[in-house]
DNA sequence: AGATACTGCTTTTTT
DNA sequence: AGCAGTATCT
């Protein structure tokens, strides 16, 4: 393999890229301007032209399958040893495995569990009880979000800022938390990064060992790393300096689980000899894409504004619909897809959305046409209640100490231990300072219980010792094939999966549970060789078996998030409306709106040929019927140029850039059942008065001020409404 | 004492 | 749609 190889393709600005001299460097680049390719080839060059041994090597990706993707390239060009030598994957997964060979320098035992954003909650619940919060004012989740934050910014329980009485609250929760999770002998998502930063800093063997091991330092989607993660680069850096980093600052959409794109300022300040590149040519885009994307992204303040462009001149304009409900969206999108199928692949379509719960009218719609589709996310596999069940009988095998899976184990299937008794252990945890499955050990011992419950507890705990000697003299694959035949548990999910409406695919709900555990089987035999530690971090920080299951061809859903550095000839955008994207819970502060504007670019920029943008006039929240919307305001920024809606005659002088390209439908007027200054009775929200009425369609949209909750928009033909006589 | 049936409440994004 | 809390059944 010659340089002339790992040049080949590359413009002139790639070239200068991947062949920087050595020391710190940074490449800013725009979307589909091959960024991770190369950083990719920077990896194989440094090891041809400056002759670095992979093992001297880390290689940070945002994904596993980013990982895995650079993984196969390098092999390709380096070979299979060269591309195994090198450290390789995303953040947390590297950290864990530091974490586990440094664990008792760390003060961590090497047995830890990683407990994923399912076992927080439930730990959090328990503090927020033990703690006699209430659960209404103090949420479980926004607890769980203020120690996140903390976390990510290395800040420990005693340090967490206490300026009101709220924060109190938070950082004796935060304390507990932490307590129990590691009486858990467990670790969270964010402890992975934090352990590590505070045994970089606070050892300087193990720092030292790890700045020769990993003297050079590649990291891809840097400006969506975090506080902990840039003190770990950091600290792994300043020996050398040979750190490579990749970002684009527009597509930054993170910032809500604590990435920071000013880690680049600080970078710059860290490391003043730092070399910055461009790359500023777009492959994957038509100028028409490239054009409206980068209208939306103009919009945003205190950017560094690019100069991208394409070569591919023109394109298909952008098709922006507007659709009566999500179903009638979902519909648009399914027949838009089986036309596209007569010159598409299916696997060249993507749908796209900003909320998870947003797929399944798409689902529905597509099911409908047998139009093949995967879903991406969602009701993730290793979430979902019987995967959860049958890890946590792992992990208690693994790690007895877990108390959040003994919890969610000990009386599933039902085995006759009820709250009541575990009510007991977990008191008599409290006061021995015991974990609760050695509580239970110690309350047989003691005879402390009796009858019925003490044949029930024993029978359990006999369970889990059993399992672990099978564990021990068999291995993973027995161990699971024992816990489902012990537990019986094929037969509790047919007696305890209710069936709901008939499913297009013709299985009951348990038997699709079923198949779910038969699939967990396959991934257990297929890693039947590794220690059970491994297999479960390697589960935590998987998350998703949709990863795992190879490409097939079909029409992938997916979110605006997880659709970061994924590309498709065709992408639909779906719910662009005020509440939807921009989000409700992110209309707060200028900085809220601007990470969802660039949420909306980033996917723009995923189209390499067709790009739809679809709204629905009305769309359901949950449970609780349609509610008229409005179109985003993102809508705004787009150039009448780029949209292929048929416009009303412009002349040639107006700016139609400046000029919203798209005007909302307004009713004509016809003849409206209520009428401006009507008071009217609304069974939930009480008295107000009708301040607008407009037609759209069929509906008939009234806005009413109600006294005691403001503002609401309402359809008149379903809202529970009735006209109160004039005073 | 435990299991089950029913009712009301809440949903962003992910390693 | 799923979960916690409550009422009722075994």
């Amino acid at each position: 393999m010659d340089t002339v190889n790992l040049l080949e393709g590359l413009n002139a600005q790639q070239r200068e890229a991947v062949t920087a001299p050595e020391g710190p460097v940074l490449v800013l680049a725009g979307p589909g301007s091959g960024k991770t390719r190369v950083l990719t080839r920077r990896a194989a060059w440094m090891q041809v032209e400056l002759a670095v041994s992979p093992w001297r090597m880390m290689a940070v990706t945002f994904t596993n399958k980013a990982a895995r993707e650079m993984r196969q390239r390098l092999a390709a060009m380096l070979g299979e040893n060269a591309a195994r030598a090198m450290a390789l994957g995303t953040f947390h997964a590297l950290c864990a495995r530091i974490l586990r060979r440094e664990a008792e320098v760390a003060g961590l035992s090497p047995d830890y569990v990683i407990f994923d954003s399912d076992d927080q909650l439930s730990l959090m619940k328990q503090v927020v009880r033990e703690l006699g919060l209430d659960d209404k004012r103090y949420r479980p989740r926004s607890l769980l979000n203020s120690v996140s934050r903390a976390k990510n910014e290395l800040i420990p329980p005693t340090e967490y800022p206490t300026t009101t009485y709220h924060d109190l609250v938070a950082a004796r929760a935060y304390a507990r938390y932490q307590e129990l999770l590691r009486k858990s002998n467990g670790l969270d998502f964010d402890d992975l990064l934090m352990e590590t930063a505070k045994l970089f800093q606070a050892d300087d063997l193990v720092r030292e060992k790890y700045q020769h091991r990993y003297r050079h330092i590649l990291v891809d989607e840097f400006q969506d790393t975090n506080m902990a993660q840039y003190v770990i680069l950091n600290l792994l850096a300043r020996e050398h300096h040979s750190l490579y980093v990749v970002a684009d600052e527009d597509q930054s959409i993170y910032s809500w689980r604590g990435a920071d794109a000013r880690n680049i300022r600080r970078l710059r300040q860290d490391f003043p000899e730092l070399r910055t590149y461009l790359l500023e040519e777009n492959y994957r885009s038509t100028q028409v894409i490239l054009d409206a994307a980068q209208a939306v992204i103009a919009r945003n303040r205190g950017r560094t504004p690019k100069r991208l462009f394409t070569r591919r001149q023109g394109g298909v304009a952008i098709r922006l619909r507007e659709a009566y409900d999500e179903v009638d969206e979902a519909r648009f999108v399914a027949e838009e897809i089986q036309r596209l199928l007569r010159s598409y692949r299916p696997g060249d379509v993507a749908v796209m959305y900003r909320t998870n719960a947003q797929s399944r009218a798409l689902e529905e719609s597509l099911v409908h046409r047998n139009i093949p589709y995967r879903l991406i996310g969602a009701t993730r596999f290793y979430a979902r209640k019987e995967i959860k069940d049958l890890l946590a009988y792992l992990r208690l095998v693994q790690n007895p100490d877990d108390d959040v899976s003994l919890l969610r184990a000990i009386n599933v299937p039902p085995r006759g231990i009820g709250a009541r008794t575990i009510a007991r252990v977990s008191e008599a945890a409290a006061e021995q300072g015991l974990s609760r499955y050695r509580a239970v050990l110690w309350l047989l011992e003691q005879r402390a219980v009796k009858g019925r419950t003490y044949n029930a507890l024993l029978a359990f705990v006999s369970l889990v010792q059993q399992w672990l000697q099978v564990y021990q003299e068999t291995g993973l694959d027995a161990l699971l094939e024992s816990i489902l035949a012990d537990t019986n548990y094929r037969a509790y999910l047919r007696t305890h999966t209710q069936e709901r409406a008939p499913r297009s695919d013709g299985l009951s709900a348990a038997d699709a549970r079923w198949e779910n555990v038969m699939a967990l089987q396959a991934v257990v035999s297929e890693a039947a060789d590794l220690p059970l530690g491994d297999f479960l971090t390697e589960v935590a920080l998987v998350a998703d078996v949709d990863e795992l299951s190879e490409e097939q061809d079909a029409v992938t859903l997916l979110t605006l998030h997880s659709a970061k550095g994924l590309e498709y000839p065709v992408v639909f955008i779906t719910g662009l409306e005020e509440g939807r994207l921009p989000h409700s819970r992110s209309l707060d502060t200028e900085q809220e709106i601007a990470e969802e504007r660039r949420l909306l670019y980033v996917g723009m920029t995923r189209a390499k040929e067709r790009l739809y943008l679809t709204y629905a006039f009305r769309r359901s929240w949950g449970w609780g019927g349609g509610e008229p919307s409005e179109p985003s305001r993102f809508l705004d920024d787009l150039p009448a140029e780029v949209l292929s809606r048929p416009q009303p005659q412009r002349t040639r002088a107006t700016s139609t850039w400046s000029q919203p390209a798209w005007r909302p439908s307004r009713p004509q007027q016809r003849v409206t059942q209520y009428h401006v200054g009507d008071r009217v009775q609304h069974a939930h929200y009480g008295e107000g008065t009708v301040m607008e009425c407009e037609l759209s369609g069929h509906e008939e949209v009234v806005t009413v001020l109600f006294e005691h909750v403001g503002a609401k928009r309402l359809l008149a033909g379903r809202a529970p409404l009735t006209v109160l006589p004039k005073h």
